[in-house]
DNA sequence: CAGATTACATGACAATAGTCACATAAATCA
DNA sequence: TGATTTATGTGACTATTGTCATGTAATCTG
C-alpha cells in the first residue's frame, strides 16, 4: 500500500518554508535530504504505533495526520492534527522513549521519513536549529496545559464548539455562506478530538445546526456563525 | 516576606544530584551559583503568574511548589506539584513566550533563581546540557498527553484514586499503618489536581476511607490499601 | 450489484458529578 | 482570647453526559 516515489528534495519542498527545517543551512538540507525516504500514504494507514520504538522523524509534506492515544476503555483521544510542514514523533525520539502515542493518516499524504541519525547529526551540528526544536517542545507544552485545563473545567457544549473554531480556523476555506472546514472527519473522530463520546458529539453537532451556528455540505461541516461559537466556547465571550 | 540567605553553591547542592543540573562541569556550576539568587518562600507565596516574562528560571532546593493554570471559571488546575531538584519556568522561557501558568509554594521552600542570561549561557554552551533538557521537555509533554487522556476518559473516582497513588509514591513514607503521603495539600488543592469540584474530592475521600482505602491522620492521607486503589484508577487493574 | 460493514442518528435511561445552601470545625489574626 | 476567615463536611437537587439499544443511511468490497 506505501508507495515510494521520487520525492522533492528539501531544498526545494514548499512545505518547508513553514516547517523546523524553513532555516537549515544548504549542507544540512542536502544531508536530510539524500537521507531522507519519501512515502505517500492513504487514509486509514498506520504511521507509528504507541509502544514502538522511533527510528526517525516524519515531515509531512502534504495530507492530515491524526496523533492519538487510545484511552484503557478503547476510545481514542486525539492529542493533535498534524497537517503539511509539521513534525512528528520527534518529541519520543529526543524523550528517547517509545512513543507515547499513535498516528493514522485522516486524509492522503505524503511524508519524508528522516532517519534518526541523520535527524540527530543536525540536530547536533546546527544549534540555531536545536533552539527552534526546544522552542517548538514548549510551546506544545504550554498548548497541552490548556488542553488539560479546559478538559477539566470547560463542559462538552464548551469543547466542541472550541474545537471546531479551532479547526475552521487551521482547515477552513472562506465560501459565501460561511467557512467551509475542508477536512472530512468522522463523528467518533469529533469526539476523540473534543475527549467525549460519539453520540454526544452527534447531538450537539445537531444542536448547532438547529441553531443555525453550523451547517452540514456533504460529510464536511460549514461554520456559520463564529461569534456565536466563540460565545459559547467559553465563560467570557 | 521573601528572605535572602546565604546560599549553599550549586557545587555543594544535595538537591542538585537529582536534577537537570547534575552533570554540568565545574565552570558551568561555578557560573550558576556566581549568578544565581537563593530565596526562601513562604507557603502560600507566588513565585509567578500566567502571564509575566520569564526572567530566569527557579530550582527548587527544598519545598513544594503547585504550577498551576487559572480556568475561565476561576478554579485552578493543577498541573504539576514541583519539588526538591525540579526546576520550574525554564519552558516558558526556553518558549520565548510568557508564563503559561502560576506557581505558588505548598510547602515552605528554598528556591535558587538563575537568571535567564546565566542559564541561556550555559545552555549554549553545553551541548549535552542542552540535550538534557530537551529530553525533560519531551518526557514532560509524554506525562500532558497521558494527563489529558486520563481527564477525558476516565471518571473522577478514577481519577483521584490515580493521583492519590502518585502522591503516595512521590510523597510518601512508610509508617506501620500503611503509607503516609506527607504533604498538606487542601481538598481544594486535591480537587485542583484531578480537576474536579472541591465537594467532590470531599464525598470520594469518605467513600475511600470507608472503603478502608484510605486513612486520615491530622491533614494527612494514609494510604491504607494501594492495590485497592490500583483498582480503582483503572478499567484494568 | 448485493451483502457487509461502517457511519450517523435518536430515544430511553442511568449515573456521574456539579451547584447551591448551609452547618461545623479549624486556623489565623488582631 | 475572641472574632473572622478559611477549610471541611453534608444534604438536596439538577444538569450533563455516558451507555445501551435500535434503526437507517452511506460506503466499501468481493
Amino acid at each position: 500500500m506505501k508507495t515510494i516515489e521520487k520525492s522533492t528534495p528539501c531544498e526545494l519542498c514548499m512545505s518547508r518554508k513553514f516547517s523546523l527545517f524553513s532555516s537549515l543551512s544548504e549542507p544540512h538540507l542536502c544531508h536530510l535530504s539524500d537521507h531522507k525516504n519519501f512515502i505517500t500514504h492513504k487514509k486509514g494507514q498506520i504511521l507509528f504505533y504507541e509502544g514502538t520504538k522511533p527510528l526517525g522523524v516524519f515531515c509531512i509534506n502534504d495530507g492530515v495526520v491524526k496523533v492519538f492515544k487510545t484511552a484503557s476503555n478503547g476510545k481514542e483521544q486525539i492529542i493533535r492534527l498534524a497537517k503539511k510542514g509539521d513534525f512528528l514523533g520527534y518529541a519520543s525520539l529526543l524523550g528517547e522513549e517509545s512513543y507515547s502515542n499513535s498516528a493514522t493518516i485522516v486524509e492522503d499524504a505524503k511524508i519524508c521519513f528522516v532517519p534518526r541519525e541523520s535527524f540527530l547529526k543536525v540536530l547536533a551540528e546546527d544549534t540555531e536549529f536545536h533552539r527552534r526544536v526546544t522552542k517548538a517542545l514548549c510551546h506544545d507544552l504550554g498548548i497541552m496545559e490548556d488542553k488539560l485545563t479546559d478538559a477539566t473545567q470547560k463542559s462538552i457544549r464548551e469543547r466542541l464548539a472550541f474545537t471546531l473554531l479551532k479547526l475552521s480556523e487551521t482547515y477552513g476555506i472562506e465560501g459565501n455562506e460561511g467557512e467551509k472546514i475542508d477536512i472530512i472527519l468522522t463523528r467518533e473522530e469529533i469526539a476523540g478530538l473534543v475527549g467525549t463520546a460519539t453520540e454526544t458529539v452527534i447531538r450537539l453537532l445537531s444542536e448547532f445546526k438547529k441553531d443555525e451556528l453550523i451547517d452540514f455540505e456533504g460529510k464536511k461541516i460549514l461554520v456559520l456563525d463564529k461569534r456565536g461559537l466563540a460565545r459559547l466556547s467559553d465563560f467570557y465571550g
